[in-house]
DNA sequence: TCCATACATTGACACTCATCGATGCATTCG
DNA sequence: CGAATGCATCGATGAGTGTCAATGTATGGA
């Protein structure tokens, strides 16, 4: 396992510099691919928008299932993805699994991306 | 063939909120899933930020090959990834094959991903 | 205690994708 | 004209991925 596995994006991405700011090197491309992969699905794309539209800005695995037309398990590995890449939090309450956004981790992805 | 493959980026993405601001639905999640996806290689990150800084903004083939050790026909098909996704523009002149960034591309995924 | 519910994990399968070598196609130069 | 250069395309292959059904694991209620 990887560092870039146990720790928050945040982490992942402070210490990189905008893409088109200067050459990115090997390592730093493999992480930044790692973090886009895990957002490049239609599934996980519309779970994070999901989550963040949910009441509370929460949302437990019943809620997200039927809205996706996927089934339970499938849902279930999408949002481990997501956790994984420091895009979700996961809180487990009773038999209830509550996913929330993680706040800043979008938003460190969308400043490497900048050009301005 | 669907009207995205046919349009710069931009237009694809212009029409559409930020994926924390309100659900995103079916259509447009597949749209951005893949403009996402074109961007989540290690190789493709590392041609974009090399042309980026490549004297005059812009960059061939063999400049490319050589510093990401890769074959010449891989690097090939990953810069039509790109400029099929909109990211990059393709000028041929003469033999050389000159590859530049399309401005605002990076910056319209980048308004889509943020929260703030 | 026993069953139902919510969720995670596993195994399997079809599909996509990154990579390479070989080939094709222009263009340039001798 | 012929050889060489730069690049795109094709076919093959091995690795990765999204999906599902089945199973495992807690938790809560009757």
């Amino acid at each position: 396992m990887s560092l870039v596995e146990l720790l928050p994006i945040t982490d992942v991405t402070s210490c990189s510099v905008p893409l088109t700011r200067e050459p990115i090197d090997a390592e730093n491309s493999e992480d930044l691919a790692r973090v886009l992969k895990a957002l490049a699905d239609p599934a996980r794309l519309r779970l994070i928008s999901m989550v963040a539209a949910h009441e509370n800005a929460e949302a437990c695995v019943c809620d997200l299932t039927e809205p996706l037309a996927l089934g339970q398990s499938t849902v279930s590995h999408h949002l481990k993805v997501l956790v994984d890449a420091g895009f979700l939090s996961r809180d487990k309450r009773g038999t209830w699994a509550y996913y929330r956004l993680v706040p800043g981790a979008l938003d460190s992805v969308a400043r490497l991306l900048v050009t301005v």
